[in-house]
Order: C-alpha cells, then sequence, then structure tokens
DNA sequence: CCACATTTGTCCGTATGTATC
DNA sequence: AGATACATACGGACAAATGTG
C-alpha cells in the first residue's frame, strides 16, 4: 500500500476546506511559517504544498505579503 | 517585469515539448540526473518541475523506472 | 528617504526510503 | 546482492516584496 505524502495529503485538506467553505475565496492562509507548525513539516515541505496548489490556481502568493485562497470556480479541472 | 522562476520555465517547456508532439504520450523523459544536467539546475530543481508536472497529470512516475509523458487529452485544463 | 522586521520565492545539497532491474 | 532511479523530507542561503516606524 503506497502511502500519501505529506505534501499531497495536506494540499488536499487546504482544497477541502475551501471547497467546504471553512476558508473563504480570498482569505489570507496562514504564513509558511505558521503553516509548518500546525502540520508539524519543515518549511520546505510546505513550499511543495504551494507549489502543487499554485498550479492548481488554489492559491495565489503575494511575495511579502502573503498566501491567500482563490474562487474554486476558477480551479484547474479534468477534462 | 516577473521573471519566471526555473522550475516554471522546464515545466512548460516540457509541457510545450508534449503538445507539439516532440515527445509522444507513454515516452520515458530523462533522469532526474540527466535533467539536472540538461537543463543546468540541481535535481531538487527539478523535483519541483515534478510535483508541478503531476498536479496537472502532465507526467506519471514510476519509482525506479521512470517518468513517463501522459496524454494531453487527460490534462487539467481551465474551467 | 531610510532602516528594519516579516513573509514569500527560488534554489541548492543532503539524507533516507522504496521500487525496479 | 548490487546498481540505478525515483520519492519524500529536511535545513540552509539568499533574494524580493511588503509594511512599519
Amino acid at each position: 500500500m503506497p502511502s500519501t505524502a505529506d505534501y499531497v495529503k495536506i494540499a488536499d485538506q487546504i482544497v477541502a476546506d475551501i471547497q467546504s467553505g471553512k476558508v473563504q475565496p480570498g482569505d489570507k492562509l496562514p504564513s509558511l511559517a505558521e503553516m509548518a507548525e500546525i502540520y508539524g513539516v519543515s518549511t520546505s515541505t510546505i513550499q511543495m504544498v504551494n507549489v502543487r496548489l499554485l498550479a492548481l490556481r488554489v492559491i495565489r502568493r503575494h511575495q511579502g505579503k502573503g498566501i491567500y485562497a482563490t474562487d474554486p470556480k476558477t480551479w484547474m479541472r479534468e477534462p
């Protein structure tokens, strides 16, 4: 049984939080350091989460400001 | 002008190579070490490329074997 | 305008694990 | 058993953007 990687699990969790409305589009997510603390991983792992979520357009990053949730309507989806 | 990151440029180039037919679905891509050599970056950067391309389903990775191109018809796309 | 702290952005090197050949 | 190759995670270094004082 191939267990899912931490960075995929964390990314999926964030996706679920936005889809459920727990996190609203435009909301600022915790900082890199805070997320590393929350999920018990390094900031490097959180960066992989961000690369994944950015490719899917689930988040937008603004250097020096923060990371923000987008509208699920704009997400990438299967063909 | 925001300069694009290396890992995004490399990922986009691989996407273009598949879309143009230069790389066919099912083709094996160069190994991590070879790609790092080809593009003049570290294997860590190539891993970021893979995280991005995997999220978009442009590649499939098979541990111990290699990395393979998928059919563009199965890629993620905008809504 | 300048100095500083905070935060994200990118890249690198390394260690360890797992799958394949 | 050994070599090769991908998979994941970590820590560090430096840059760039922002906000505050």
